[in-house]
DNA sequence: GACAACATACCAACTGGTCGGTTTATTACT
DNA sequence: AGTAATAAACCGACCAGTTGGTATGTTGTC
């Protein structure tokens, strides 16, 4: 029943390696042939679907990438009035998967890991991760000016300052976690984090 | 008067034309080729004085890079009784410093790339880094302990888990401005940043 | 002359990418 | 409905160029 040629199944399996093998080694790590072999196609497939290997990255970014980020860490934000709640109750909640599943955070925030590496040097992958990061700290800034509106957010904070302070500082902690590979620096970090969080209660 | 064969200064050389490229490029981007021929030498010359690359930019790490941490963002800290004063001081002029000469800034820090690229790869990276990561949190550590003494800063702050978020959120910040290659979004973390410090003020 | 300090030519392995060809699915026409 | 024509999907050999690394040589210095 299966069909033999199923093109939007074969492109996502593509997708789908490239993006695991590019979180495990990087972009410039990471190989086309190691990719289609290991999602058991060829590079006629490949760059059937694909114009390149860059064209490949951009994809990982809109089709996968951006959307983990959006339902971990935008989504759970809309509306929100109470971010430094909501915040805490994501960056928790992260802490406690990492806990049980270390290997699924030691290598870091696909999103972060690109940006690092590929921003300075190609401006097709800037764009489309800055598109992202654009979108998240809108929402962070949007929930701190409902915060403070709603009365849970001290009113002297600038929610655009903050929200831009949380999302790298939540990278940085992702990124130190991934850095020296062990929890202690994540639990202690990630409690920093919470105090500073508490600090903009009303 | 200048010796023909002047292997300390041909090996400096290498070195640090290494950790301009890898600053640049990346590890896994840069290629020995390409480091020899800007250096103005050799392949023969880099693997009588380095075993392979590897041990390059091993050697990058213990005799550049944490150099330069330890100048710019650990001695200054080093005896601190008002580690809120001090490191405000430090990341402003950074700012600074980053206006005047955006370039600089905008191919991140050399130390936190490598983290991100190696660290996860390859062990003799991870742990030269995090030696270099580990004397920078001690430090700021201590300088906590010590302000909570002095009476700087509040007494219910822990010295470890400050220490930890700081460093994590500063290379956050500067991972940030790196991928947004933008000075706005800098300027508003680094507000962020400042806001924080201050509410560790006794 | 001994040995360190380089230079050069070379290597196998791998890189991203191309290309001609084959197989399957879709469409058009009778 | 049956079939021919066309397009999409896919394969795998091949390409030129580059990779990190080596072997052998030459040159300078003590």
């Amino acid at each position: 029943m299966t069909p033999v040629k199923a093109p939007e199944e074969t492109r996502n399996r593509i997708l789908q390696t490239a993006f695991e093998e590019i979180h495990k080694n990087g972009f410039q790590g990471s190989s086309i042939n190691q990719i289609v072999e290991e999602a058991g196609t060829t590079k006629g497939a490949l760059f059937h679907h694909f114009k390149g290997k860059n064209e490949l990255g951009y994809a990982v970014i809109d089709e996968i990438i951006h959307g983990m980020v959006k339902e971990k860490f935008i989504d759970p934000l809309n509306d929100s009035i109470d971010p430094i709640h909501d915040i805490k109750v994501l960056i928790l909640s992260s802490r406690k998967q990492a806990r049980k599943d270390p290997s699924h955070f030691c290598n870091g925030c696909p999103l972060n890991n690109l940006a690092q590496e590929m921003s300075p040097l190609d401006e097709g992958f800037r764009t489309r991760i800055e598109k992202v990061f654009i979108e998240w700290r809108a929402c962070f800034a949007k929930a701190f000016k409902n915060g403070i509106k709603a009365g849970t957010v001290v009113p002297t904070v600038s929610p655009e300052s903050t929200a831009a302070f949380l999302v790298s500082a939540f990278e940085g902690i992702v990124g130190t976690a991934k850095s020296a590979q062990n929890q202690d620096v994540l639990t202690r970090s990630v409690d920093g984090f919470i105090s500073y969080l508490d600090s903009l209660k009303q």
